[in-house]
RNA sequence: GGGACGUUAGCUCAGUCGGUAGAGCAAUGGACUUUUAAUCCACGGGUCGCAGGUUCGAUUCCUGCACGUCCCA
């Protein structure tokens, strides 16, 4: 783009803009106005771990002399001499520049530099008369000029819409947005780690699927060309880890984005990431010990407490998890009933009724065990709990039990009132598995579009034989938004999913 | 999908019982060589979310729409 190319700014960029890039116009004319020729050789951080101790004496006695790199927050110019924070990846660190250590020309081109510009800085370390370790500049220079004002230094950035839509400028500007994203990688990492230990493989299976299955949801639909064919963009991974298991990858599991056509909430995102994991000769209570195990170690390493503050709430990570059955969980939190009325149909209609839940007339009493559940005990179910026996007809993918085939093999984790992790024996029984595929068509075909579809190729893999497996996935967004304590899933994403703005 | 609330300067917010709006910060000019929400002086900046309606006149009242936040389904 030459200068004769460049558009004249327009009449509504008259003011603030308009000036900036008048600078940027004279920066341009002094020469590269975007140079990449400066290397620093420390961290803002790094600098105050490493010298934070040494006396003004010290510092002055044997000066340490330090190149830093960082975006311009603050600036306070008392006529001759001047103090500014930059900020880099780390932290901030003061800058003190004195015309008469970088010169007049210098210093006057300092003073028109604008806040949220990027410079580079080099100079050796002094404290301040109130103590704060900081930088006496010998060369000072513009590496990137910033067209845009900042939001302002006290308030920061604080209307939640534009920190979603415009996330580079909460992170410039909020420390606590920043240290969410550290947090959530560092959670990633970490269950990446706890898992390799244990001899789990990471693997990545098609996020663009034939037929979209491993859950109920409705999927986003696309189009393959040179294929002329429709792709679904996957709503889990489950068959195809499980596939892997059959090949004899006897630990897996991938850490990856799920996509589901399903409206926006604070708990809600159309694509999300989860973690499936899966383990040979292992069942349903082998993954419970391992999944309090992890939130355990995750509370500990990451935040150094086993007492998690969420919303104003404690919840208590420390003592064993809970472990109830479905029933035994209504029966706890409803003492009014009985276990004879929790587990016959018609009473379990009644309370359904007095509850106003909206039942159908093929509902049995699982699905209605569930229903009640959902109304009277899962908000509550505040510390870890691990509620297990969900009803057959709800967990098509799920082993059946020994003793009772009307329940599966499996559970879910409440914390805080919210399900975090579902977790089942695998059904790996082909002919079990192409029976509950077939109810789920003719779910489908009665009109529920998140029902599942017969996956052949799967069952093809089943007669093949899927040793006995345990398997389970786990929400990140919702542990992260769990151990960072915020309220909304858009919190935890970098770029939540936002309407788009009207343009007019 | 329903309800409540919000949308005013680049940012954070006042305000107008209907007569086209203010502050602080940021910016601009000046003073100031250890400040840190620096201080002091001067000064510019707005289709008051969008579109209709009522009115002599709407940023304000009414209706609809858009976007957002929260709650409910």
């Amino acid at each position: 783009m030459t200068e004769a190319t460049t558009p004249v700014p327009e009449l509504s960029e008259q003011d603030l803009l308009a000036l900036r890039r008048a600078k940027l116009t004279h920066l341009r004319s002094n020469g590269n106005a975007y140079p990449n020729d400066f290397k620093r050789d420390s961290l803002a951080a790094t600098i105050h771990q490493n010298y934070e101790s040494l006396t003004a004496e010290q510092l002055e006695n044997q000066p340490i002399t330090v190149k830093i790199a960082g975006r311009m927050m603050t600036r306070r110019v008392m006529g001759k001499a001047a103090f500014a924070h930059l900020q880099d990846m780390s932290g901030q660190m003061q800058i003190y520049v004195r015309l008469n250590e970088i010169g007049e020309e210098t210093f006057e081109q300092f003073k028109h530099w604008d806040i949220g510009d990027i410079l580079g800085a080099e100079g050796h370390l002094f404290k301040t008369k109130t103590g704060e370790l900081s930088l006496k500049i010998k060369e000072l220079k513009i590496l990137t000029k910033s067209l845009r004002p900042l939001p302002e230094k006290f308030h920061g950035l604080t209307d939640q819409e534009v920190r979603y839509r415009q996330r580079y400028v909460d992170l410039i500007m909020n420390k606590e947005t920043r240290e969410t994203f550290k947090l959530r990688s560092a959670v990633v990492s970490w269950i990446r780690k706890f898992l390799e230990q244990r001899d789990f493989l990471e693997v990545e299976t098609p996020m663009m699927q034939s037929i979209p299955g491993g859950a109920t949801a409705r999927p986003f639909m696309t189009h393959h060309n040179a294929l002329n064919m429709p792709l679904f963009l996957r709503i889990a991974p489950e068959l195809y880890l499980k596939r892997l298991v059959v090949g004899g990858f006897e630990k897996v599991f991938e850490i990856n984005r799920n996509f589901r056509n399903e409206g926006l909430s604070t708990r809600h995102n159309p694509e999300f990431t989860m973690l499936e994991f899966y383990q040979a000769y292992a069942d349903y209570r082998d993954l419970m010990d391992i999944t309090e195990a992890m939130f355990q170690g995750l509370a500990k390493d990451l935040l150094g407490t086993m007492q998690i503050p969420y919303q104003g709430e404690i919840y208590d990570f420390e003592k064993p998890f809970a472990r109830l059955t479905v029933v035994e969980a209504i029966l706890k939190y409803n003492s009014q009933y009985t276990l004879q009325e929790v587990t016959n149909l018609e009473s379990l209609r009644n309370i359904a009724q007095q509850l106003h839940i909206k039942t159908k007339p093929q509902d049995g009493i699982g699905k209605l065990q569930q229903e009640i559940f959902e109304e009277t005990v899962e908000s509550r179910l505040k510390d870890p709990t691990f509620i297990m026996a969900y009803p057959t007809e709800i967990s098509p993918l799920a082993r059946c039990n020994d003793l009772d085939p009307t329940i599966t093999d499996r559970f879910e984790l409440f914390i805080g009132g919210r399900e975090i992790a579902n977790g089942f024996s695998e059904l790996n029984d082909p002919e079990d598995q192409a029976e509950r595929f077939k109810k789920q068509v003719a779910e489908k075909d009665a009109g529920d579009d998140e029902a599942m579809h017969f996956d052949a190729d799967y069952i093809c893999a089943l007669e093949y034989g899927l040793p006995p497996t345990a398997g389970e996935g786990i929400g990140i967004d919702r542990l992260v938004m769990l151990l960072a304590d915020k309220p909304s899933i858009k919190d935890v994403l970098l770029f939540p999913q936002m309407r788009p703005k009207q343009e007019d």
